[in-house]
Formats: structure tokens, sequence, C-alpha cells
RNA sequence: CGGGGCGUAGCGUAGCCCGGUUAUCGCGCCAGCUUUGGGAGCUGGAGGCCGCAAGUUCGAAUCUUGCCGCCCCGACCA
């Protein structure tokens, strides 16, 4: 093996730290705390974007674009957006270079001040807003339903790849509607947008719930969430959606006329999910031996290896593979044929295994003459001789079977991480050994959230939709419960 | 911003404490031959301002000072 990794048992942070960069995935660039994503980690990211801009034009939204740049004065508007965002802020104060007249190199120009300094967006809603002012007169244009891909940055202390860095990838959907039922509505849906590509699309069982006061996004009055559990027992927030009521209709005074002619502010929402998931799909299939890709999201599905001695060999197995190749292709199955000569076949089975993708098939020269072909699943190893009669349909269900499997074992091992805790010593215990979820009864106060925080580092990641009402006693201060959240530490 | 660690070839490293010919080894890279069913073998080859700058010295990867950069831990966060 020229390509170690670190086994998870060993050290679970560089175990992630080898799965990206070995896998090809991304890399650390020059510009501190930001990342290269690399063509194979990009074609993965392609896949999700592709399927969640369908799932939002299905539900009715469109793609518009914002500027990169917001002038200062927006993101001061909304108290608690500012608040929330002020301290991760690049901020551009100039637009003029030149050589330095002390010798060499460059400097920036002291004379190309900006007037107003512009703030690299950490996210979109104050410019959005400002421009909804324009565009909402009536309820005639409600609702908006405007959704836009985009680079964000946020100046992390610490990064990590994929799941924090100071610039990254992501969606944000912000939509303005007539009524706070409408908006409430819009939320959820697209709270259910995100869960459903989770679990159907990465195979990555969520739950979905809503977060508490303290963990809410600068600036809305509700803000959901879909919480998925690492492998590591960390849960990990994949996607949230916000009710913003009218704290910024208001801030950017965007009002409409019903149909009774009354002025009102509008109700908006806004909603994301970012390159961050990646990170999250890394983390929940993948292996000691590289990742483990869901078949529906894998840049790759099948990749087929020919093993052969002469070129005369080869030639057979080339005719054999067009034939199978046509048919996946006819069943919309990517694939990918290594005949590459330079690599043999072993460097080739660690290599696809090291990426994830979910089936390999071997044809060499022994199986042409017995008419089969070898089938490794990735998710398994498990590893079959079958006849090449039909065999594009033999691996579309097995693409299938892989893609139901791992969500299985995923939902298995998120099941069994959510434990039921009564007492505070238990809650502590079970935090350092079991990790994953514990579900408790909290007072509700955000001091009591901040206290458990302080003494543990686990934090509330929701309260759970569908949660059941039942009297408790809070785990830290006793004080009387109506029902249990969701505590975990958290990335 | 605090605490710790590290900068030697594309990557990973030895040498540094105790200064002394041509800077070690592995992977990768290039050429050729043999190979090809789990990261091939042999032979030959290319590749280094030893992070940067100054100092000490006959002589610095090695000692001293300053600077720069990165990583890890913490505070902040999707």
């Amino acid at each position: 093996m020229s390509k170690e990794i670190t086994s998870r048992e060993k050290d679970y942070a560089q175990w992630y730290n080898d799965l990206v960069l070995k896998a090809g995935m991304a890399e650390y660039s020059a510009v501190r705390g930001c990342m290269i994503i690399k063509p194979y980690g990009y074609a993965l990211w392609e896949k999700m974007r592709d399927q969640l801009d369908f799932m939002f034009k299905e539900t009715g939204h469109s793609n518009a674009y914002f500027p990169l740049f917001i002038p200062k004065s927006f993101l001061s508007r909304e108290a608690a957006h500012v608040e929330g965002f002020a301290k991760e802020c690049a901020v551009v104060t100039h637009y003029r270079l030149k050589n330095d007249p002390d010798g060499k190199g460059i400097i920036v120009d002291p004379e190309a001040r900006l007037e107003e300094e512009l703030i690299v967006r950490p996210t979109s809603e104050t410019i959005i807003w400002n421009t909804y002012k324009n565009w909402i007169q009536s309820y005639r244009d409600l609702p908006l339903l405007i959704n836009q891909w985009a680079n964000v940055v946020r100046w992390e202390m610490r990064t990590r790849l994929f799941l924090r860095t100071s610039e990254f990838l992501w969606q944000e959907g912000h939509t303005a509607h007539a009524t706070a039922g409408e908006a409430i509505e819009e939320t959820k849906r697209m709270l259910n947008v995100y869960a459903t590509f989770a679990e159907e699309w990465m195979a990555m069982p969520v739950i979905k719930g809503v977060k508490s006061a303290n963990e809410r996004f600068a600036g809305a009055v509700d803000t959901y969430t879909i919480e998925a559990l690492m492998q590591d027992g960390k849960a990990l927030q994949s996607g949230t959606s916000h009710f913003l009521g009218q704290n910024f209709a208001k801030a950017f005074d965007v009002k409409f006329s019903d149909k009774d002619n009354k002025l009102d502010y509008v109700w908006a929402t806004s909603w994301g999910a970012s390159t961050r998931l990646i990170g999250a799909l890394i983390m929940a299939h993948s292996d000691d031996d590289g990742l483990v890709l869901p078949p529906k999201l894998a840049p790759i599905q099948v990749v087929i290896v020919p093993v052969y001695k002469t070129g005369e060999e080869k030639e057979k197995l080339d005719k054999k593979i067009a034939e199978i190749t046509e048919n996946l292709k006819a069943l919309k199955i990517s694939y990918k044929y290594d005949d590459d000569d330079k690599r043999r076949p072993g460097w080739k089975f660690a290599e696809y295994e090291m990426k994830g993708v979910p089936v390999r098939m071997v044809l060499g020269t022994r199986d042409l003459e017995n008419n089969v072909i070898e089938v490794t699943r990735r998710d398994t190893r498990k590893k079959e001789s079958v006849s090449l009669d039909g065999i594009a349909n033999v691996i579309k269900d097995l693409l299938d079977d892989i893609q139901s499997s791992i969500f299985n074992k995923a939902k298995e091992f998120r099941d069994t991480h959510i434990t039921r805790v009564d007492s505070w010593k238990e809650f502590e215990t079970l935090l350092d050994t079991k990790t994953g979820f514990l579900s408790a009864h909290w007072d509700g106060t955000t001091e009591t959230e901040e206290k458990i925080k302080e003494l543990t580092k686990a934090t509330i990641r929701c309260i759970p939709l569908d949660n059941e009402h039942e009297q408790g006693k809070c785990i830290l201060t006793g004080k009387p419960s109506t029902q249990r959240v969701l505590f975990a530490r958290a990335y």
C-alpha cells in the first residue's frame, strides 16, 4: 500500500483528512483556511448541486445571482444579524495596488481607499432584501421564490476541509410571502427537501428539528435543521431553513399591498446547504480503505478493469466490454473503463476503493472464456462471479441495493446512538463512552444550555419536529420540562 | 489571540544535541527490459539557494538573533 490511511480507531480526524486528500477530493491551498476542490470532489459536488437544483425548481424556485460585495451599512440594518456575523467578515477597503516607491513589490495604494467599505458576503440576506424592496409592491408579486448558488466567506479561526473553510460553496434560498403561515410552510417545505435529499440521495439519515434560541440563525425567528450523526458519534448540522418573520422586511422596508389595499411588511425565509455536505457524506459511510459513496451521487458508479496478457487478449476484452458499457449506458449507469496499461490491476482496485466507486467489474481472459465477470461491491466488499448475460440489469439492481444498504447501515448506527438519559451523571458519562445523541429534558433556558455546553461541550442539536410531549425534569437543573431535546457534541 | 510543534527534492523523512569532503532513505517521477487476477521486479537516471535574513566561524542544514509560513490544542462558527 503506497497510500496509507490512518484508521478511524487510531485517529478519526486524521482518517478524515487522509480520505479527503488521498481520494483526490480536495487539498490545502496557498491561502490559509481555503481549500482547492479537486476534479473528483467537484464532480461529487456537481451531482449534489444538480439534484438539489432540480428539487428547488420542482418546488417553484428560480435561480438568480446577487453581488459578492455587500456595502458595510447593509449588514448593520438588522441588529441580530450584524451581531452574528460581524466577527467573521472579510472587508474590502481599497480598490487599487501600485508599485512600492521604496523598491521591490507592490503595495495597496493609500490614495485608493473606498468611500464605503465592502463586506465579502458571509450570506446574502441584506443585499437581497435591499433588492426585494424594489421587486415587491403588491400581493401579486408574492410569493417571491429565489435561490442562488454562490461562494461565501466567513473568516473562521480554525478550519477543516469541507467541514469548515473560510470560503465555501453553497446555495441560499431567499423567499418572500404574504403571510406568516405561508412563510412557515415554505421553511418546512425546504427543510423537507433537504431531508429527502440527505436520506434518499446521500443515504444519510437525518433528524429534522428546530434550533434552540442559542443556536438560531442571526436574524431568524426560528431555525429548522437537519442533523446527521457521524461515525465518531458527533453530530453534524447538514442544512438549515429559517423562518425570518418580518425582521428583514422591516430592516429594508419591504412592504406590499394586500387584496384589501392594506400595507404590510412581507414574511421571509432563507435556507442553505453547502459543500459541508461533502464532509458529511464522507464521514457517514466511508471506512478505513477509503470513501464509500452512495450510487446516486457517485461521480463514477461502476469501474471496469480488464485483466490480460497480450494485445490479442485485450482486443477480445475490449469487444465484450464495449457491449457491456453500451447496455450500462442504456440504463443511465455511469461507468469508467480503465484500460490504462500503465497501471496494474491491483493498483486500480486499491485506487477505486479509495475513491469509493460503488461497483467494480473485472473482466479477465479466464472470465471471458467462462462467460462471466467478477463483480465487487464497495460497501461490503462482497465479490462474486456473475454471468455476462443480462449483466447490466444485475448491476442496476446492485446499485439500488448498495444505495439502500448503506442508508440502512447508517440508520442502524444512528438509531442505536440516540439514548434517553435522565441523570446528569449518566449524561456526562455517555457523552464520553457511547457518544451520539442524548435525548434529555431541558428547562428551556439559554443559561442552562450554555452551562451544559461549558461543562460537557455538548450543545442542543435540535428539538425534533415529531417530538412527544411528556413531563420531566431538566437534566441539569431539575426544573420542570415538557419535552426532551437532543444533545450531542457537534462539528 | 493564548499554549505546543514543525519548516531539508513533488510527498514523507534521516542528519542538528556534539559545525568539517559529494546532504540520508523511502514513495513518486523519467528511460529500458521483464511483468499484469489485490498498490510489480530489476537496471540506469533526473531532481535540493536544507523557510528567509543577518551574525559567529577558516568552515553553518547543524550554533546565535530576528523575521516569515504552516500544523495541532483552546476561545469563534455552517
